[in-house]
DNA sequence: GCGATCAGCT
DNA sequence: CACAGCTGATCGC
């Protein structure tokens, strides 16, 4: 019943104020010296927190017109281009976003009676806080924060990416307030979610906005189409850095946002925070699946393959067998119809409407069992005769395999065979040490794996061995 | 009947 | 495990 309950901060001896333990740093920075605490948003900052199970966001934005040039640099981020010149090109174009859409009242506390509805039996209505890990001290601002209804305090909502654990709560009734997000994540924000148009305010990559006298910046987060890192830069310069989901790369240690100035707070995407989780570069992955793919229709000429992926994400697995194979992808209506959004040419020139039309097929992840596959294959039949599934995720880790991709074993059943490989989206542990490593932060927040004590604590010794000094 | 939410399951 | 959902049931309107 209440079993979260009694995790509940024990603010002994060496935690801070939000239920965590301190981190040795030079210059133990001072929480709560911002510029002006603007409201209660801190208050009850790590109290809400560990009633507040774990991990969920959402965020979303609107706009016209898309630049190429930006989407650019996200393709060459994923691989498809080569890291060229770095686009040190940061428009700094402090255009101020209204804060419209404002008129709304910020009544609901989401607490005890608020939305939800719902008459659970349990402890629903108490876990709908908003964890303090999605707010920003110091701001009217939070992050990836939708499903709690109205957040006291909050004028401004962020979303990360368009993943749903992040933009749960979204809806077209959404009325508590503008919501900033990239381009792409407003698209599918207002185009999948139905959300008001007039409460997304999209903002580019590399572009800085004032909000809230906040200069808040998009940075490319090298996870699933449209994922960003947010910058927030105060009145008094400190700078914090919520990594919503992300894949740290040597080219984010570029960015001119995290190389001039210091980082002191890092909300840091944790998923993979643990040693065991080492996975290959996505260019080592991209290159074993298109061997494996050629290799399998070399045997079998009349296989059907497939990709398996979510509704946003792992497009690089598809498009990369497409392009080596010089075949289209096949996708149903509802998925073409959010890969023809991005606004990436070379994935939407190549989709085709009909599944006869390309042996490359791509569906939801879910659909990657022998016996669904075996079905899906019955369909195509005489053109078919056997079925090739790559599943790909992070958690395809291996004590053995690890780096060596050679080392995955497929299941294989009668004439269907699937792979899971290691394309991650998410940092692997090596990846984030070395990303934490350059940033340097005073203090880092995890933001996934949150839910258990042993594990945070565990993250937290982590973090203070790659810190210290 | 429809949209939103939830427990349970991957 | 928990990635990022999906499914089916339930609730409010």
């Amino acid at each position: 019943m209440e079993e979260e309950q009694e995790d509940d901060i024990s603010l002994s001896e060496n935690l801070d104020e939000n239920g965590f333990p301190f981190l040795p740093s030079s210059s133990p920075q001072p929480e709560q010296t911002n510029d002006k605490p603007i409201d209660t948003i801190e208050e009850s900052f790590s109290s809400e927190f560990y009633r507040g199970g774990t991990d969920w966001s959402g965020l979303l934005g609107n706009e016209k017109k898309k630049k190429k040039l930006k989407q650019a640099n996200l393709f060459q981020l994923w691989g498809f281009k080569k890291p060229q010149e770095e686009e040190s090109t940061l428009i700094t174009r402090v255009s101020s976003l209204p804060a419209k859409a404002e008129e709304e009242k910020k009544q609901v506390v989401a607490s005890s009676s608020g939305f939800g509805g719902r008459k659970p039996k349990g402890r629903d209505n108490q876990r709908r806080v908003c964890p303090f890990y999605k707010k920003i001290p110091g701001t009217p601002f939070t992050v990836d924060a939708f499903r709690y209804g109205g957040v006291e305090g909050c004028s401004a909502y962020f979303l990360s990416h368009f993943h749903y654990d992040h933009y749960g709560g979204l809806s077209k009734g959404w009325s508590h307030g503008p919501i900033y997000c990239t381009p792409l994540t407003a698209r599918l924000v207002k185009m999948c979610l139905s959300v008001n148009p007039s409460f997304v305010y999209p903002m580019e990559f590399d572009t800085e906005h004032a909000i809230e006298g906040v200069k808040v910046t998009m940075l490319e987060a090298n996870h699933c189409p449209g994922a960003a890192l947010i910058h927030f830069r105060f009145q008094d310069g400190r700078c914090f850095l919520h990594t919503g989901d992300f894949r740290a790369c040597k080219l984010m240690q570029t960015h001119p946002l995290l190389t001039n100035q210091r980082v002191s707070t890092l909300y840091l995407d944790t998923t993979y925070c643990n040693p065991k989780y080492k996975f290959p570069p996505k260019e080592d992955v991209l290159s074993f699946v298109v061997k494996v793919t050629r290799t399998s229709l070399k045997r079998q000429p009349k296989t059907l393959i497939v990709v398996g992926a979510y509704s946003i994400g792992k497009e690089c697995v598809y498009l990369s067998i497409s392009k080596a194979l010089g075949v289209k992808i096949y996708a149903n209506a509802s998925r073409r119809r959010i890969l023809q959004s991005y606004d990436w040419p070379e994935l939407s020139d190549n989709l085709c409407s009909n599944g006869q039309d390309s042996p490359l097929h791509v569906l939801p992840i879910s659909s990657l069992r022998h016996e669904t596959l075996k079905q899906y294959l019955e369909t195509y039949t005489p053109q078919y005769t056997a079925i090739l599934a790559f599943r790909p995720t992070g958690w395809t880790y291996s004590e053995t395999t690890g780096n060596h991709l050679d080392l995955i074993k497929p299941a294989i059943k009668g004439n269907s065979t699937i792979y899971g490989v290691p394309y991650s989206e998410h940092s692997s542990f090596l990846e984030l040490r070395e990303f934490v490593q350059f940033l340097k932060p005073d203090k880092i927040i995890p933001t996934v794996n949150v839910g258990n004590a042993a594990t945070r604590d565990k993250m937290q010794s982590c973090f203070r061995q790659w810190l210290k000094s």
